[in-house]
DNA sequence: AATGAATGAGACTTCATTCAT
DNA sequence: AATGAATGAAGTCTCATTCAT
């Protein structure tokens, strides 16, 4: 399926990803990409089956690589406050690395979710595990762990969705790093 | 602009948010919803403009009419705790209550953020009002209202929305609505 | 065909002729016509069976009476210097005096050039007739009557669309009479 | 803004131009044009940028092309008869050669003639210009230049009118050059 | 691998006309 | 006579995709 150079398929994917989160996946087309990219309209099908395509590898490359930063993450630490901790903090991390890749995701998840299976690496399932496992070993009280995961992730999007918008929130997330460390562990009553 | 029977607009208004709900604007067709709403799509112009002014119109009217009702619910209360459980309450009744505008509204709202004016009944706003109050009059610990208002929305939407996406959630909404509220209280620390 | 009361049907014949004539009969649509009249649309088709025919109406009812102004101008002149003198300066004060319906019969001529029957009176065959007569009696030199009588009617009408287009003609159409008249008989050789 | 090979751009052009004379812009259809041509309807977008585009362009290339070659040909003569003469042959020659392009200039002046500005040649503007300059060196008769140009073109276009809407002119158009180039001059008492 | 012209399905929108009131 | 909501054919334009070079 993936054929044609590397570069040209790097080049590609990091176009299409500034123009999809800047844009919507419906709003850009494949001439934008490429045009932006400075290829021609039909290179593009060298490298990927279709723009669905494309914007699937996109969000299951960036998805899967989430997960498994996050995973990583929560692996270092010992307790779950230091888990959560650490993973809240990768996430907004992520955030101020690589905002493409992370407005995509926030853009295109419902698109995707229904393709996603327990097997991939996944942010919320690793959210999830944690808040389980914390729950069993009496770190945290006792609490559905999907409720708590759910919560915990729209704590962080919700601060970065109002900076992104153009919303009211115009400071660095990283300034905010700790209050929503806090937040997010207040959340969970950890 | 509006014209034709009042009917005919609220039978277009509510096929069109159903259909917007369940697949975004831009997936929906205007052959879509006159064919959903039995009607010709010539007809939808009678009505609208443009597809983009149903649009605009139908976010503008539950963002607002949402707006009004957190205002009211918070008015009606003494404490900013009891504001603020009321304003959570009643988010989450009224994404039982029109699941569809509520989801319509979720979608939507980086569309049409740009052409919110501070005049409008707005729901964050209201929030943001409240929390700011809050720490002024010392019932709640310093801190900025922004913040504050998205993470509590937050931790609202996001469980919302792992119900909507065929997430994991499957419970009913109300029947969290608690633990909700109480998070949303811990967040704020109050 | 024509029913409805005739203040009504005159109103719309009015208010179409002047739309058509500042727009163009395809660019002015039925309800364009009906909210400058002040009716609803249907009401149009109480009056005229479709557009089409109101405007060919429109268009026959003019031409035909300026045809019979002509032919009632030249019958009242003895010379055919005269004739086409006076013919010429209807044709102006025509302009004058109603620039909708002139700019009408003007603009729409070619659509309905071929709907015309030798019966009705007709402004270009009234000159035809005369300059032939004129040939016939010595009056004016041998000449093609058809080439005359469109090279007369150029002069005039083509001052007058410089005029309508805002071209550079300024001045009022009747301050150029004589000029226009004087070169008329010249293209005639009269 | 014009992209494709230059072949398929000049037969979009040729076909457009054969049928906008025939039955004018509005009523050629943009799928007319591309089946004529043996084109897809889409495939006329890569070339013009819209249906109006394209009747702009049309318009404009033929409208400067006709006044540089009206320009050429005055220059070549000496005495303000002899550029008359050869600009009113030239005139009926362009006809005769490519009936489509002066039938839709006819057609369609109105609809540019706003866009028109000083700078591009213009075939009405040579006409003036050599009218005035002839009446500054004493080679015809004192006389408003607009007046003399609209008068002069309009002998031409109305017999090449007469014979283009199935009028009553059958000759060829060249049969008819001398009469016609005569009674230009005498309009302007050359 | 790359190109870009061409394609055609399908989206949005307009508007003459009909018809129940 | 009048109304105006509704209709649906038809028009303009977009864009993902194909294919010859």
């Amino acid at each position: 399926m993936a054929r044609g150079s590397t570069d040209t398929r790097e080049l590609i994917n990091r176009t299409a990803l500034k123009l999809f989160a800047a844009k919507g996946i419906r709003e850009t087309t494949i001439r934008d990409i490429a045009s932006a990219a400075g290829l021609a309209e039909g290179t593009m099908y060298r490298h990927y089956a279709s723009k669905d395509d494309l914007a699937r590898d996109l969000f299951f490359e960036h998805y899967t690589a989430l997960g498994r930063a996050l995973e990583e993450e929560q692996a270092r630490q010992e307790t779950v406050v230091a888990k959560i901790s650490a993973m809240v903090r990768y996430f907004l991390k992520a955030y101020e690395t690589d905002p493409d890749a992370f407005t995509y995701l926030f853009l295109a998840r419902h698109r995707h979710m229904q393709n996603l299976t327990p097997r991939l690496p996944n942010p919320y399932l690793v959210f999830r595990r944690v808040i389980r496992d914390g729950v069993r070993h009496g770190e945290i009280p006792p609490q559905d762990p999907d409720v708590g995961a759910s919560m915990t992730m729209g704590v962080i999007l919700q601060v970065v969705d109002s900076r992104l918008l153009g919303g009211r929130i115009k400071q660095k997330i990283s300034a905010l790093a700790d209050p929503i460390v806090a937040a997010c562990l207040r959340v969970l009553q950890a």
